[in-house]
RNA sequence: GUCCCCAUCGUCUAGUGGCCUAGGACACCAGCCUUUCACGUUGGGAACACGGGUUCGAACCCCGUUGGGGACGCCA
């Protein structure tokens, strides 16, 4: 591992990242931590933090995507600024910028037809040779070019000596310029490609850093010569490391990636996922929790470290259960009956809703994502439970059975004082005078209230179902 | 194949030459708490990929090996 340089940060510069996204399918897991890595910088220092959306393909760019990647963002809590700006609507500009290089002997026509260059990466590639542009047309007479063919654009890339970044995270980083070739800047329809078309953008957004997936790290090369072909300021570079699957391999669309949907959908709460995604590749000594407002104060890039990590749901689920005790239930409850009228397939009646709404708390507690807590309210929504699995049956035995109905018909005489206190104190004296443990008593009590062998408190549960839901449920199961 | 990057417990990480018989978190196991579960709490197993240097001293610096990843498009 290399030592990071030591980098002068530039006070009075206002500071201007992008999240750039292609919208060629959801915002996955990668490209929402990209965002946020970005977000947060811009947010610790003041700056703007800007969206753009690179569309410029236009046969795998859809709206559906467009749509989907502006939800997942807004989801997320992670706010651009300003309006967003669609790359393809730019393609004048970029066009203009190919002409210019053109006009400046910074780039060449090229007439090579597509059939031939893939001819000439298989011959490369059969000679166990690097694959790259031969640049045949680098150095041509444009007199000598083929009537009937359009052209396209390329970059006349220095051939001698390196490229060189000194990138935020990754140190300093060069390679020879021979393993350059000379890219494509301006389709032969007239398009610029992702190359001309990043660079242009980034310089006329005033973006100052650079934040991304290091998949881009080869690109950040070559897009720097156009920078430099133009004369234009260089970006700050931080290219930070990409999320892998459980496998070891990178998480993406067709590999194991999910939308951010899909962990919404899972019931996880956004301020947990910043969390968990903010600690893949970040670090702050032995800090675990770290809510939002602590991330902005605490990002910064010489926290980004240089490898890869697995994507681990185990410990995202930790952390969900953490925020989700934290929210407050008047919060959580418009996200969770919702949920609970879906599960139900009806709405909620009053009465149900308010015992929903004081059992909350203490379901909440035992729940780690808001799916686990619609599910595990359902006994105060429904009008009667039934045992949920064979543990739960097998406490429902013969004597459990003879016990539940002697204290419905102790707890009936509790009707005018049911708090929970007194029926705490009522089921005690009853399993005294049984002659047997609480214990006994209090899970065969619990499967039939809740249907379930786990639940919150059993008194609490008794209190918040009321006297004749509670009696109804205990000479049910009794009988 | 060529180039680039990476390498500490199963996973995420702390660690920037002595504070390290390597710390925390998740997960796992055991105990405590308790009407169940969860929380909480106590304890346990678990890692510096390997080989050479440099140095009085190396998880930390250098070189190599191995392993992993990424990039090599008129995709982004």
């Amino acid at each position: 591992m290399r030592p990071k340089p030591h980098l002068v940060r530039v006070i009075s510069m206002t500071v201007v990242t992008r999240f750039a996204p292609s919208p060629t399918g959801f915002l996955h897991i990668g490209g929402a931590r990209t965002a946020l890595f970005n977000w947060l910088f811009t947010r610790h220092h003041g700056g703007k933090f800007l969206l753009r959306i690179e569309d410029t393909d236009r046969a795998r760019s859809t709206d559906e995507a467009i749509a989907a990647i502006l939800d997942g963002l807004s989801w997320l809590g992670l706010q651009w600024d300003g309006d967003v700006v669609y790359q393809f609507s730019r393609a004048a500009r970029h066009a203009e910028v190919a002409h210019e290089m053109l006009r400046q002997g910074q780039a060449y026509r090229c007439y090579a037809s597509p059939a031939e260059l893939d001819a000439m990466r298989e011959a490369q590639r059969a000679a166990h040779q690097p694959i790259r542009y031969d640049g045949r047309w680098r150095d041509r007479d444009p007199s000598e070019a083929p009537a009937g063919v359009a052209p396209v654009i390329r970059l006349r890339a220095p051939r001698e000596g390196r490229t060189e970044i000194v990138d935020r995270v990754q140190g300093a980083v060069g390679v020879d310029n021979a393993q350059l070739d000379d890219m494509v800047l301006l389709r032969a329809d007239g398009t610029p490609t992702y190359m001309l078309a990043v660079v242009v953008d980034d310089h006329d957004m005033g973006v100052t850093h650079v934040i991304r997936g290091d998949d881009h790290l080869n690109n950040a090369f070559r897009q720097l010569q156009i920078v430099r072909a133009m004369g234009w300021a260089e970006p700050v570079y931080a290219h930070i490391p990409l999320i892998h699957g459980a496998d070891g391999a990178k998480l993406s669309k067709r590999h194991g990636a999910l939308g951010v949907d899909a962990y919404r959908d899972m019931g996880l709460l956004p301020e947990a996922l910043r969390n968990y995604l903010l600690r893949l590749g970040w670090g702050h000594g032995d800090d675990e929790i770290i809510p939002t407002a602590k991330a902005i104060e605490w990002f910064d890039l010489d926290g980004v470290g240089r490898s890869a990590a697995r994507f681990d749901i185990a410990k995202l689920t930790n952390l969900n259960a953490h925020y989700l005790r934290e929210t407050q239930d008047a919060e959580l409850l418009p996200q969770v009956l919702p949920m609970l009228e879906k599960n139900l397939g009806a709405p909620l009646a009053d009465d149900a809703r308010a015992r929903v709404a004081a059992g909350l708390a203490g379901v909440k507690a035992r729940s780690r994502t808001l799916v686990e807590l619609a599910s595990s309210l359902a006994f105060y929504a429904t009008a009667a439970v039934a045992p949920v699995d064979d543990k739960a049956r097998a406490l429902l035995t013969p004597e459990a059975r003879t016990l539940l109905g002697g204290l419905a018909t102790a707890l009936d005489g509790k009707r005018t004082d049911w708090t929970e206190a007194s029926l705490d104190a009522a089921v005690r004296a009853f399993a005294e005078a049984a002659g047997t443990k609480l214990g006994q008593v209090a899970q065969p009590l619990r499967v039939a209230l809740t249907g379930s062998t786990v639940s919150p408190g059993i008194f609490e549960v008794l209190a918040i179902l009321g006297p004749d839901l509670s009696l109804a449920r205990l000479r049910a199961a009794s009988g």
